[in-house]
DNA sequence: CAAAAAAATGGAAACGCTTCCAATTCAAGT
DNA sequence: ACTTGAATTGGAAGCGTTTCCATTTTTTTG
């Protein structure tokens, strides 16, 4: 049983292999009935087209790649299944590509990706998706890609990117913690420069301000993306006299930091303390209490971004004029809806009335 | 600035394609001049060939898979960097392959896996490297695999997988309780039929026996590898009224919930009850008191995987006879020391001496 | 030193697909 | 029915490697 080609499709269906190759890569120009025998024919055979030869013998290519710099493995795995799931079901393979986002030669290192592999697409996430010199470099190589960032809407100009909106979802959690009657809530970032931190903290001080509290720079307080960070943090700030009810932990892992601390200080949670977090990954679920968190689903938001991909790299081929309008389109464009993402509230125990001092 | 080809090589070497795959190929019948001409081409013009091409035209191909079915992304996570880093420093492109290894037809998924990708090569992490019916399946389809397994030794006819030895660690971890004082030490297993969880309880009853303590099995209580698990059996184990000093889980996410448990039967650890965990997940670290455990890196043992499979992959190329000798032999075959593996115990805080009753 | 054997190299045909261009078919207009 | 231009199809030349086989070069042997 050896390997089944376009030949042995071609033969069966009694067409040409280009006809074939036009059926597969869903060209229009083919006669409805044609495409009919011929799809039979691939469906009778269970014929894969290879893909190795689909990329040698075109100048683009059916394999896209995930770049990221993430050491967060929940994010990264949730991330690359969406990928997976969507290039699959297209027909894509998908290259897996950690890099170092602060090594010098970054841009060179995704050039070399990019050219070596004959890559047709590119995946990025925070940070790479953040830097402006990488997204400088693909343009510049003329390869399409999709980012995966924070923000608050869909800019008209960027229409590869997907959007999470951080700044919506931070804001849900800062007003559900105000409404238990918090009024001295800090804030741990993380790391400087990352979207998502920003937005975040953007999303904290709309809501304060829309509620008439004012906020207090005392009790933002810098940090990273981690555990320790949040230990630390949590530490600091509450063994100083500094008055705070509520700590609002820019991740799940900082927020599971700071209940670390509040522990080891004999500070209960949520009844002296009330904890947020920000992900819904395992920790917030298995810290103690667990964590109210804003809840977004990594695998949902990365299949977005491949099935965008993947539309930008299909070539506009040119309808005729009457024909193929009752065909489905195959080339569905991915809306609005599909690129915009908020994560939503879940509250869990972590989070409770502010205490009546 | 276009493509650069085998022929641009050639041409600069002054030879003919045909020389320089060889080149590529590591195969021996070159002359060392011929070689370094070749070499010294390839390098000038950063020439890397065309991975599409190779598995087009080749019998065989460049690609490898790694096919999983695990929860645990920290786990996958690690296997997949190593068997990245070890593919790509060795030109092979690295497919991705999430499964599940319950479904009735996993071996018709990874047969087409095989056939429609063209996959030379195989790597297998439990529970899938422990699925006769996977074995045999692949041995059928005449593809490289290896599976990474626990187990104790090697043994002579599995040339074609990478050991861990849980048991030799489950003992160390078993005796380090021991020597704390316990003698009530509770065994939670992993998911039944897995077998690093058979393995660990081997070592953990062997260490009991070589220390004249009798194997008591209302300690041993089956589960499954996860933090509700852990947290159910140690809560209910702790409120009857079972003499018990010290929990082995058999990872660190049951560990990590044995401890919620005893937290919420206010039983403190390790001064009431030691837990020890296994593997050094982020749990065994972010827990509180942090989990006494077995480390293994994931990423040092699926690099070997890696080198292992692509070592197996490479057709052996009968060598003239006197040449080469010199030449460094680039077949490195991968000793024994590189496929067993024996986690090292790490003491840290939720063990300590038994309780003096 | 010639002849034979062994080693090293090159030519050219695959590999399975895409795509340019030319050939054929179809339907509308006269 | 006859033209004509558009729609549909097919032929054949790549894409960048590997590999079979033939050829040339080197080494060994008598």
């Amino acid at each position: 049983m050896s390997t089944i080609t376009i030949n042995h499709v071609a033969d069966l269906a009694g067409v040409s292999i280009t006809t074939v190759s036009r059926v597969i890569n869903n060209e229009p120009s083919v006669r409805k009935k044609t495409q009919e025998k011929v799809l039979a024919a691939i469906k009778e055979l269970d014929y894969q087209p290879n893909l190795s030869a689909r990329n040698l013998g075109s100048a683009k290519s059916y394999v896209m790649a995930y770049a990221y710099d993430n050491p967060n493995t929940y994010y990264v795995t949730g991330m690359q299944n969406g990928i997976l799931e969507a290039s699959r079901a297209q027909g894509y393979g998908l290259l897996i590509h950690p890099c170092d986002s602060s090594s010098d030669n970054i841009n060179e290192e995704l050039k070399d990706l990019v050219r070596r592999s004959r890559i047709a697409g590119l995946i990025l996430t925070p940070p790479l998706s953040e830097m402006e010199s990488v997204t400088k470099t693909l343009e510049e190589l003329d390869v399409e890609f999709v980012r995966i960032l924070s923000g608050e809407k869909l800019e008209g100009q960027s229409d590869n990117s997907i959007i999470v909106n951080d700044r919506k979802a931070a804001y849900d959690v800062t007003e559900h913690l105000i409404k238990l009657g918090h009024k001295h809530i800090a804030f741990f970032s993380g790391e400087e420069g990352h979207g998502s931190s920003t937005e975040r903290l953007e999303g904290y001080k709309m809501a304060l301000t829309q509620h008439g509290i004012p906020v207090n720079d005392a009790l933002i307080i810098d940090g990273e993306y981690s555990y320790e960070s949040g230990d630390k943090r949590a530490r600091d700030l509450l063994s100083s006299n500094t008055q705070v009810t509520a700590i609002f932990g820019c991740n799940d892992e900082i927020a599971a930091g700071a209940i670390h601390a509040a522990r080891l200080l004999n500070i209960s949670v949520p009844s002296q303390l009330s904890i947020a977090g920000f992900e819904d990954s395992p920790y917030s679920r298995q810290a103690w209490p667990k964590i109210t968190t804003a809840q977004q689903s990594n695998s949902t938001i990365s299949h977005s971004a491949a099935e965008l991909l993947i539309d930008q790299m299909r070539p506009q081929k040119s309808l005729p004029k009457k024909t193929r309008d009752a065909r489905e389109d195959v080339s569905r464009k991915i809306g609005p809806e599909n690129r915009l993402f908020t994560p939503t509230l879940l509250v869990r125990e972590s989070t409770g009335p502010a205490p009546s001092v």
